[in-house]
DNA sequence: GGTGGTAACTTGCAGTTTGCAAGCGTGGTT
DNA sequence: AACCACGCTTGCAAACTGCAAGTTACCACC
């Protein structure tokens, strides 16, 4: 995955090309993240996971080239921004839904997220 | 991600814990490929994708490994053999339904997969 | 005004993974 | 025997990963 954040489609099928996004071990972390209220560089950091602090801002950079996150400042001095999820982001919901079913279903050491998070709607 | 398959959970989070299994950019596309009645190994690399070789065996070895699907021979001289789905690995089928309703809606140049597809129950 | 702290990154670098191409092993076919 | 098919394995350069350390921009205290 080049570093500017381009991507060329290997074809036209919607799973490869969802994958060409977000499929990495990373990207769907930061989206659950977003999903679940945080917003900022370093909270995405102390999720327990640990992502890796070069990594988090490829992604960052990713997924906003990709269009599915925003960066906007909130304050100016000093300069800080946070992050928020487009629609198009957000609409990834189900996606995340499902993997937890899934997991919850076969990988007995997962959690069971919160009610509030599987009974959402996107 | 070790060769042998093995690999450690970084957290109990089932969103995190799926995509250790399946979060590449091949595995799903592999799922994909056994849910619509492929098989074999040539036939994974048929398809439009572009799968290099050494990285379908080491997939199939992980996929199997996890018990997302199964080695069967289905002759024996000369001896070959192919891959089934274990119930684990078709019950992955809502998640690519969902990836699937994703990247219609949010990515123009994907095809609408078969209404087979997008209607079959796990 | 110097020291320290916070937030958001960037850089360096060794080790791992990827992807292309070529080769191998088993056995059928001619 | 020569050739082919299938399912891999191997070699190797390039790309990516993850850890640690450094950077930038500011604020706060002494």
């Amino acid at each position: 995955m080049a570093e500017d954040g381009k991507i060329l489609p290997r074809s036209g099928c919607p799973i490869a090309a969802t994958l060409e996004l977000v499929g990495d071990r990373w990207s769907l972390v930061i989206v659950r993240d977003l999903l679940t209220g945080k917003r900022r560089f370093g909270e995405f950091l102390a999720s327990p996971e640990g992502i890796p602090t070069n990594i988090l801002a490829a992604r960052l950079k990713r997924l906003e080239a990709a269009g599915l996150i925003e960066k906007r400042p909130y304050q100016s001095r000093p300069p800080r921004h946070d992050y928020v999820l487009t629609a198009e982001g957000e609409a990834l919901l189900p996606v995340l839904q499902e993997m937890c079913r899934w997991a919850n279903r076969h990988l007995p050491e997962t959690w069971t997220p919160p009610d509030s998070f599987m009974r959402r709607k996107a």
